[in-house]
Parts: structure tokens; C-alpha cells; sequence
DNA sequence: CTGAAAGCGCTTACAG
DNA sequence: CTGAAAGCGCTTACAG
């Protein structure tokens, strides 16, 4: 590449204006086909590269959206970002993805970049502690702000997320069916609204049973696989051992039904597990996981399609939107060993 | 925000060029220790916004790093991710990540983003079938590229992976040392150098061993947890059934347990498994995972190093270097089982 | 249907 | 130590 091709060479080449040949490669009706093919022609050949700085300079679109996760390798991120992603493509825009681990630092310096890069919006599942103030200023410098996952009080911008509480509730209630009358929390806190919201379906479907809430049986903190699994001394440990535990997260329960397996007891049979996203590994894991659907698709999607509509100047959505969630029944829970046993010995034999 | 700050907002409020004003906010020592406070704090109270956009256009830099993987869901790339964000972070740098989920179509139009964008540097774990020619046309732009897990023939770029036919070699090793003669090969295809190489290493070791290597023994193409699973059943179906699996990864290994363990058959009893990556559930997993080291984050250090070294116009590091794969020995291959059945049985009541 | 000219917000020689 | 001026590569009224 000897020099680097841009519009006045395609220009110069075909005795043509910068302006027309400008127009002609996005396809303007202004320039006669003939014109326009020639153009197109000769980018192509010449190896053109359209330099979108000093197209976004001027016209201050840059054509990029900004998402920012807790983390994306976590799968209920991952399933959110697949359906973001889907989305975002189809309209053409390109999506920056950044990890915040949770730290309020490294999510402002990724707000920050994109406010420099001149990002058209900003998907953000908002780090733990995350002020109003932190959106106002994204907001107020033209960069329109969709939450998802986690919501924030007193920020008016369109957020979706699962309903966390009534979905922790629809699994209480599932274990509550089945006879346990001891039943754990593990993972989550009181940092972010999936934590408070999960924590508070748990203790008012507890409560609405008429069993009793133990502060020694929330084993909060757990957030992913491993610290799922660490926190099976924690509650094994516990004085009166609960026989269920209803889980932040898949991830965790899923740690955490690898450390009951190594202590020697059986998730589903001995101690009922259940989870909460459905993840895709849930339905193979062994046991299979009985956990709560909580829409990543939908979500992401939604939420996707409200960032673009905002960017349309179209602001009727608007608030916090919240995703039905759905009770999946799987082994975990002990539903299927209790009340069809023949049906899964058969399956054993598969 | 009524209006937008820009340099010349903070010299005409101060009575100073726009010249002087570049400079203090880039810690210039031309400019007057007193004037570059003045400068900064005018730049604070006003709210100014640095304009990465006009300054890349006129500088030619970016601060942005490109880094494309397959899937961004999957822990083995998020290791490497984990290390090269690390890296970057340190420098200064953007990072722009993209999944291509193998798709040709998806891979180019992010480069062609990058290069756009004038990114300084693209970090590429290459689609299945990426031609030559796609990396030269990235390096012929002014874009470096690094490749990481995956390599190609015929670039002269450097590229950063673990040395996949010694790894494989050292799991098939192992199982025949504990005595299995039927070995059979789950994941992977021949389209990546990843999936040959490990193939190769696969065979190779059979071959030392004096053992014969059967076609139909090498069940091809799963790559992820779910179709590692879905392996199962055709493995099961297999005439002369092996003893052991190596599998492609972690992943396929981890998936392929679930499915031998609803089959009613016990890996690492049963079935001696192996995996390959030694991401952070092997070692939790039930039975935990025999598995192959694979230096993911040595990877990603390694590659964002040379990318840096490039970009500072140090071409010394080129080629493709080969990170020592470690073999780890845990439960799923059945050691433990064979060798220490009394430890084994004791921590059963940990 | 096509062109001349201004301007997006920076940085960089150059001058003083 | 500070300023005036040019220019990065586009797009957008405006004119013809």
C-alpha cells in the first residue's frame, strides 16, 4: 500500500468531485447509476478504506454502541450479548463490549472512551455501587444510556430485567410443594437490585408459607461456579442443615452441586438445589437443573431495540421494564426422583 | 449541557490559544506549570469532553486494540481475554472485542471496522478457513496483527499458542501408561490448526505406543459443552467400545461426563476421560478433570506484549511461539480411582 | 446530476 | 513559554 487511497484519489482518478464520489458510495440517488458504478469500481480496485473518524467527526454519528457487562464469560451475560448482538447487527451498528468485573473505576473509563469515541449509546449492566450521577453524565453528553439485568433508582432511562423477585418466589414456592420447610439462599447480596430483589422473593415466600427466615441460612456472596462450590463448607456446616437451597444463580448452583457431589451427597435426592437464568448447561448437567427462566434473549433483544429506538429520537420507551420469568422443573429440585421414579431409572438406561 | 466544550471553549474562557491548551492537557512540559493547572482545572469544572475522534484523525492513532475470538462465552478465550485486557489496561489502550463465532463474513467486517476506525492493532484467534490473504490485508493497511490459540501458514505475523500435538500427545500417554488400549477422540475438526494439531498428537502417541488407530474412533467437530454431550450417544454406539476419551477441550470433556453419567456409566470409573485448557471448573468438577494445561493467560500476555512491542516499531518478535502445554492428572482419567482408592473413599466424606 | 467551499475538533510544525 | 495557521478525510448545504 504504497498511499493510502481516500475519497480525493477515487476523485482525481475519475475526474469527479470529492462530494459525488462521497455521496455515490453510500448509495445516494443524487448520483446518476452510471456515475455510481464507476465509483464503486474504482474504490474496489484502488483498495479503499472509508475513514469513519473523519466521517463521525463531521457528522458526529460514530455508528458505535457501547455494552458493558459485570462480565462476559459469565453465560447469563453471554446469552444477553448473543441476542444484543443479533440485534445490533441487523441495524448496522458496531458493538464495543467491555468487562467491569464489578469495579466502578474501569466502567467509567469504558463510559469515558465511549463519550470520546462519540458513541451513539451505551448498554450498561451498571457495576455494583454505580451512582445516578454516573448515567446523568453519560446522558447529558448525548449518550443515551439502556440498562439491563441490574436497574438503578432515580435515573429516568429505559432498563429491562427479569422480575427477579417474583421469579425467586415461583422457585421457594416449587421446593415449599415438595415438603422442605428448611430453605437455604446461597449467592448474591445486597450490593445490586438482582441480589436485593432474588433475596426478597425468597424471604416473603418463605414468610407467605408461614415458615420461618434464618439469617444463618443466606449464605450470601456468591456470584459465579467456584465461589457456588466454596460455599458448600458454609453450608454444610450450618446446625440445623436445610434439605433445599434455592441459588443466586446457575453458575452458583451448579458449584455449589459439585461440592455436595464431593462431600458425599446426592443434589436432587439428598439436598434440592435450584438454580436461577436457565443457562443452556442446565438442562444437560447432572443432575439437570431446576431453575427459573429469566428472558436473557428477551432482554437483550428489548433492550437492543429501545437503545435503537432512542437513537431514532423515538423516547416513548421509557422506565424499567420487567421480563416474566418461568419455572423450569428439572431434577434438581428432587421433583422427578420423587414422582416419577420408573421414568427416570428408564432414562438411566438411555 | 447547553453547549459543547471543546479546546477552543477552555482558551477563549482563559484567554489562551487552542495550542497551549493541547498541549497542558497532555502534560506537555513547554506549557507553564501554573497554566497547565489553570488549564486542567478550566477542563474539569466545564465538563470538557477529549475528542478522540478529531485527535485520531489528525494524529493517526487510536489508542484502539482490536481482539477477535470465536466466542467470548467460552472460558478457555476468556482466560486469554482475562490476561490480554490486563495487558492492554496497563498500555493505555481500548479494547474492542468481537466474537466471529467462526463465520468468515463476521471476522472481515470487524477488520474492515478496525480499519475504519484506525485501530493500531488487531489481536485475532482466526476464523475457520481465514485465508492468508485476509491477514495481509489488515498488515498492508497499517494494522498489525497478532494471532493467538489458532495460527495460519504463510503469514509472517507472530502468533501465540500452545503446543497442542505435544499437549494431546502427553494425555494419550497417560491413559496408555494406566493401561487402556482402545482410545477413542472426541472434538475438534481438521478445519483449525488447534483441531489437526491435537489430532495429530492424538495418533502419534498411538502410533508410539505400538496401538492401532481407528478411524471410527475419532468423533469429529464438537467444540463446545452442549455437542460434547451430544457425543455420547454416538460414542456409546461404538461397536468395540474404548475404555478412554481424550477429549478436544475442557468443554467437550465436561459435556461428554454429563452424557456418560445420564447413560448410567461413571467417568473416571467407567470410562477414563481427559480434557484439554485446564479452564477453572476442572478442578472442581465431579469427577474433576484430568486435563491438559494449555497457558492461557501466557497466551494473552504474550501476544498483547508483542502487539505493544510492534506498535512502539519493534518487529523483533515474529513467528509462531509455542507455550508448553502441563499435563494435569486429577480424578476423570481414573488415577486416582486405580492408585488411591482409600484417600479417595475418605475424602467421599470430606 | 455534479462541484466548490466550509467546517467537524483536534495536533503539529513553525514563528516569535 | 505561547500563538497563528494549516491540515487530517470526510459530509453538507448551496449553487449551478
Amino acid at each position: 500500500m504504497a498511499q493510502k487511497v481516500k475519497l480525493s484519489t477515487i476523485a482525481d482518478a475519475l475526474g469527479l468531485s470529492t462530494a459525488t464520489v462521497s455521496l455515490a458510495l453510500r448509495d445516494s440517488p443524487l448520483v446518476a447509476e452510471a456515475t455510481r458504478e464507476r465509483i464503486k469500481e474504482e474504490a474496489r480496485t484502488s483498495g479503499y478504506i472509508y475513514n469513519r473518524r473523519a466521517a463521525s467527526l463531521r457528522t458526529s454519528k460514530s455508528g458505535i454502541v457501547g455494552v458493558c457487562v459485570q462480565s462476559i464469560m459469565n453465560p447469563f451475560f453471554g446469552e444477553i450479548l448473543r441476542s444484543i448482538e443479533e440485534e445490533l447487527d441487523r441495524q448496522r451498528h458496531t458493538f464495543v463490549l467491555c468487562n467491569h468485573h464489578d469495579d466502578l473505576a474501569k466502567q467509567r473509563a469504558f463510559v469515558d472512551t465511549m463519550l470520546q469515541l462519540g458513541a451513539d449509546g451505551l448498554i450498561l449492566s451498571p457495576a455494583v455501587g454505580t451512582p445516578a450521577a454516573d448515567i446523568r453524565l453519560a446522558e447529558e453528553n448525548d449518550l443515551p444510556v439502556t440498562l439491563i439485568a441490574r436497574t438503578i433508582e432515580g435515573v429516568g432511562v429505559p432498563g429491562f430485567r427479569g422480575d427477579d423477585r417474583l421469579g425467586m418466589s415461583l422457585a421457594v414456592d416449587h421446593l415449599v410443594s415438595l415438603g422442605h420447610q428448611r430453605i437455604a439462599m446461597i449467592g448474591g447480596d445486597e450490593m445490586t437490585s438482582t441480589g436485593r430483589d432474588r433475596e426478597a422473593g425468597y424471604r416473603e415466600a418463605l414468610e407467605r408459607a408461614g415458615l420461618t427466615w434464618r439469617p444463618e441460612w443466606r449464605i450470601a456472596g456468591p456470584r459465579d461456579r467456584h465461589s457456588g462450590f466454596d460455599a458448600t463448607l458454609r453450608f454444610l456446616d450450618l446446625a440445623e442443615r436445610p434439605t433445599a437451597v434455592v441459588c443466586f444463580s446457575d453458575l452458583v448452583a451448579l458449584g455449589f452441586m459439585y461440592g455436595l457431589s464431593r462431600a458425599g451427597l446426592r443434589p436432587g435426592i439428598d439436598i434440592a438445589v435450584t438454580g436461577y437464568d436457565d443457562i443452556d448447561e442446565a438442562a444437560i448437567s447432572m443432575p439437570s437443573l431446576t431453575t427459573v427462566a429469566n428472558g436473557q434473549s428477551e432482554v437483550g433483544r428489548r433492550a437492543a431495540d429501545a437503545l435503537v429506538a432512542r437513537l431514532r429520537g423515538d423516547d416513548t420507551v421509557d422506565g424499567t421494564h420487567l421480563i416474566k420469568p418461568e419455572l423450569k422443573i428439572r431434577e434438581s429440585s428432587g421433583f422427578v426422583w420423587h414422582n416419577s421414579r420408573q421414568r427416570e431409572q428408564s432414562q438411566g438406561l438411555a
